[in-house]
DNA sequence: CTAGGGTTAG
């Protein structure tokens, strides 16, 4: 297995091999000839102090040679001693410095991101009177480029115009690629619009930048725009052309330009070869990808990288490490970005050992210096449930970053501790949009819907732009809550912000909106989607199952059949529910049995849990009985349960307490089944038997949920809780309930008490009964909406029946649409009647 | 002298 295969190979060892590669000797022995062969700092001393005795430090053209051997060299230490040296000429001679020197030095200082140390030189180099060159610019633009000094770059933009040195290609180039890489592509193309002279470094620029900062399109016709107007790509073109292509994820169009340029004759190197192994994993072709991949002569590092990455992002972990295997076996020496996959490989498949060992050999080969090992070590330790190791690599780090602090938080969430999560958040320096989606999402998991949304309008006030995964989130917990007011503005925000709506967004949508009962807007949104996967078919499956509307949801599923989208498990659920829902009994039965015969799915426990479910709503509890005695797994809990709620409905004593019988047996701590076993025999007078298992829940600490409704006003969650009394509308509502059931009972509603639990007298019974969670909702939106309008209530719990018919008689004396979401669908009043009819 | 591939967290 690939999990045992890592510790054999990577050592130390290979990387030693390595670093003590012979050195070239040479038998030439002239200074400068002397310094061509000097590699490191140490030597470069050695012949220093030579040529100082040997009286040669005062020859320019050996200094200046000592001087680019140090900058080449590219560390600190040697760019400090480079400007030592220059310093010292300059002493000695009398300011006698050449632009070339200062060149060298800008470059260097640029090699290793110090671009301000090179503003630095730049500045020191005028103010010794010495006039920059067409060289100096492009050095100095790369500087700034590379620490993203902007008001640097943009002075020294000036200073180019003040020089007269704007019409020269090259600067012109740096100053392209400047701006692009500051986001500024408004500035970069106007560069590249003013160019006398353009050749094809310009073109490849600007079409880098274009997909750089996400207008990979524009890029891709800039591309096109660029051949026509005559200039020949070439193969880095190609490479910039490809990746755009491979952020479109538009694998047409990546081979459609492939075709264009190798009709053009384009010469394809190996960094083209990686470029397209990464755009066919980006676009999910990872068999094409492969072969190409298979096909490479020599499988360079780089390639490897890539493909190892591409298939940890997709989820691959396996293959990622089977990769790792052959990389070692054909003797590449993995570098840090190969352990950065595996690190995240072994995070993923949760194997501490081989994520240990990667750890051994961070530490054995020095990697530890670098921020994203170390952050990748963090969510690898997480993700093993190693919160401790984690936490120690964490405090250990010298810089921490905004990725550190957020796998961090995380990785709490993940193991269940929101609080240490939330800690963390709070006392984080400077917190990122990913910091804000983490807990977002969290929150939503945590059915903390309410407070979900109040964090995104926290995040607002705090200046961060939310993105497509914060919305996801966002759209979820509105859906929860089953505020319309509150979707239709999310969707409106979506709109205005311009964020864009992938598949996932965009299901959310559907998902929110048919939660909120606006099936139109979900379907609207639905049928807009370019492309649908089965989650989208299963949201608008959904929408309609909420709906009870079977017979539409059965033709959108048909509808995806023909589209060729293989249905899976969970398709299944919302389609045997929505059957259940609108008591389609022979098309539920069919469906249920296509499920093996047609699309070769399993039934899970879940499905048989709805076929109970549909059988025992339609009354026919024998067969559901003979059902769970068929099936091929133990039934558990839920399956009796969903038998028990039928014989609730149907009042089967009997057959509720064999169903409760098992539950027993099978040693469930449900309490919800308890709690419902105790509702049936409240519904059938068993006082005793009711006393006998409230008796047993209060051993048990347990306690039955309170129900809890709540409606939305002026964008405002109001929450009423069952029988709660002090609600701080209560003055005002106290009077809107004993109207509504004076106006109600003249229409002829009977209080139901069979849903009242306890054995209290009957006055009380009605009493209780009156002050259930959905009709102070109702009572709340009757006073707090003007007239005509629709009142949207959603309940946590099953609307209970006498809540069902009173709903029907106000939406008739009141003449108002009421529309009640229960945990299980939704119920629309309308002139008396339930869209349900009757039949939850 | 200018442009290009692989890099962690939601």
């Amino acid at each position: 297995m690939a999990a045992t295969s890592l510790s054999p190979v990577i050592t130390s060892h290979t990387l030693n091999l390595l670093a003590n590669q012979p050195q070239p000797k040479t038998n030439d022995s002239s200074p400068i000839a002397t310094l061509k062969n000097c590699k490191n700092l140490v030597q470069l001393r050695k012949l220093h102090s030579q040529f100082t005795k040997q009286g040669l430090i005062h020859h320019p053209p050996t200094v200046t040679k000592l001087i680019s051997t140090c900058t080449e060299m590219g560390t600190f230490d040697s760019l400090v001693y480079a400007k030592n040296i220059l310093n010292q000429f300059r002493q000695d001679n009398q300011n006698g410095a050449t632009l070339f020197m200062y060149n060298s030095l800008i470059r260097g200082y640029s090699s290793i991101a110090l671009g301000n140390e090179a503003v630095w030189v730049y500045l020191e180099l005028l103010s010794l009177g010495i006039l920059p060159d067409k060289y100096t610019f492009p050095f100095l633009l790369s500087a700034c480029t590379k620490v993203s000094a902007s008001a640097e770059g943009f002075q020294v933009h000036g200073s180019i115009i003040k020089m007269g040195f704007q019409g020269d290609m090259f600067i012109s180039n740096s100053l392209i690629h400047f701006y692009a890489e500051c986001g500024e592509i408004v500035l970069a193309r106007k560069v590249f619009d003013g160019m006398t002279d353009r050749n094809v470094v310009s073109w490849t620029t600007l079409i880098c930048g274009y997909a750089r900062c996400g207008f990979a399109k524009e890029a891709v016709e800039l591309f096109f725009e660029m051949v026509e107007e005559g200039t020949r790509p070439n193969s880095v073109t190609m490479v910039c052309v490809i990746s755009a292509c491979a952020k479109l994820k538009d694998l047409e169009l990546g081979e459609r330009v492939c075709e264009y340029i190798g009709e053009l004759g384009v010469k394809v190197n190996t960094l083209v070869v990686n470029s397209l192994v990464d755009m066919y994993m980006k676009c999910g072709a990872f068999d094409t990808a492969k072969r190409l991949f298979d096909e490479c002569e020599e499988k360079n590092l780089v390639v490897c990288n890539t493909i190892m990455s591409n298939y940890v992002h997709a989820g691959m972990a396996r293959e990622a490490l089977a990769i790792l295997d052959e990389m070692l076996r054909e003797r590449v020496v993995p570098d840090r970005v190969t352990i950065l996959s595996t690190i995240s490989a072994s995070a993923q498949l949760g194997n501490i050992l081989q994520g240990k060992c990667c750890h051994g050999y961070v530490l054995r080969n020095g990697l530890e210096g670098w921020d994203n090992i170390l952050n990748a070590l963090i969510d690898m330790y997480m993700k093993c449930g190693k919160q401790e190791a984690a936490c120690a690599i964490f405090d250990g780090m010298a810089n921490k970053t905004v990725v550190s602090w957020n796998s961090l938080i995380a990785g709490y969430i993940r193991n269940g501790d929101v609080t240490s999560a939330w800690e963390v958040f709070n006392n984080m320096p400077e917190s990122d949009l990913v910091s804000w989606n983490t807990i977002i999402s969290a929150l939503v998991q945590e059915s903390m819907f309410k407070e979900a949304i109040e964090l995104f309008r926290t995040m607002q006030n705090c200046g961060i732009k939310a993105d497509r995964v914060t919305m996801v989130s966002v759209a979820s917990a509105c859906g929860y809550l089953g505020a319309l007011d509150l979707a239709k503005w999310i969707h409106a925000y979506i709109k205005k912000n311009k964020i864009p709506c992938d598949i996932r967004l965009s299901t959310a949508l559907v998902d929110m909106f048919a939660r909120c009962g606006d099936t139109s807007s979900a379907m609207k949104i639905f049928n807009k989607m370019e492309k649908k996967d089965v989650s989208a078919w299963t949201a608008a499956i959904g929408a309609m199952a909420m709906e009870g509307n079977g017979n539409q949801a059965i033709e959108i599923f048909n509808k995806m059949l023909r589209q060729g989208v293989e249905p899976d498990g969970v398709v299944f659920v919302g389609l045997l529910t929505a059957c259940s829902h609108g008591g389609l009994v022979e098309e539920g039965r069919d469906l249920f049995k296509s499920m093996k015969s047609v699309h070769k799915i399993s039934p899970q426990i879940v499905h048989y849990g709805c076929m109970v479910d549909l059988l025992g709503r339609a009354g026919l509890m024998e067969e559901a009985l003979d059902l769970i005695k068929s099936m091929p797994v133990e039934p558990n809990d839920i399956i009796w349960g969903s038998l028990l709620a039928a014989c609730r409905m149907h009042r089967n004593v009997d057959m509720a307490e064999y169903a409760a019988e098992r539950i027993k047996e099978l040693a469930s701590d449900r309490t919800g089944i308890q709690v419902l076993l105790s509702n049936i025999y409240a519904s059938a007078g068993k006082w005793s038997d009711v006393a006998k298992v409230r008796l047993q829940l209060k051993e048990k600490g347990a306690q039955k949920v309170p129900g809890s409704s709540s409606i939305e006003i002026n964008g405002e969650t109001h929450e009423f809780t069952s029988g709660d009394e002090s609600h701080p509308e209560m003055v005002h509502l106290a009077p809107m309930l004993d109207e509504m059931h004076r106006r109600v009972k003249a229409a002829g509603h009977v209080p139901d008490h069979s849903n009242v639990l306890l054995n209290v007298d009957e006055q009380e019974k009605e009493y209780l009964l009156s002050r259930h969670s959905e009709k102070l909702a109702m009572a709340f939106g009757l006073i707090s909406t003007n007239r005509g309008m629709p009142i949207r209530v959603v309940k946590n719990l099953r609307i209970c029946s006498d809540c069902h018919s009173f709903a029907k008689l106000v939406s008739k004396t009141y003449n108002r649409e009421i529309i009640i979401r229960d945990n299980n669908r939704f119920h629309f009043f309308q002139r008396g009647v339930c869209s349900c009819k009757d039949y939850w």
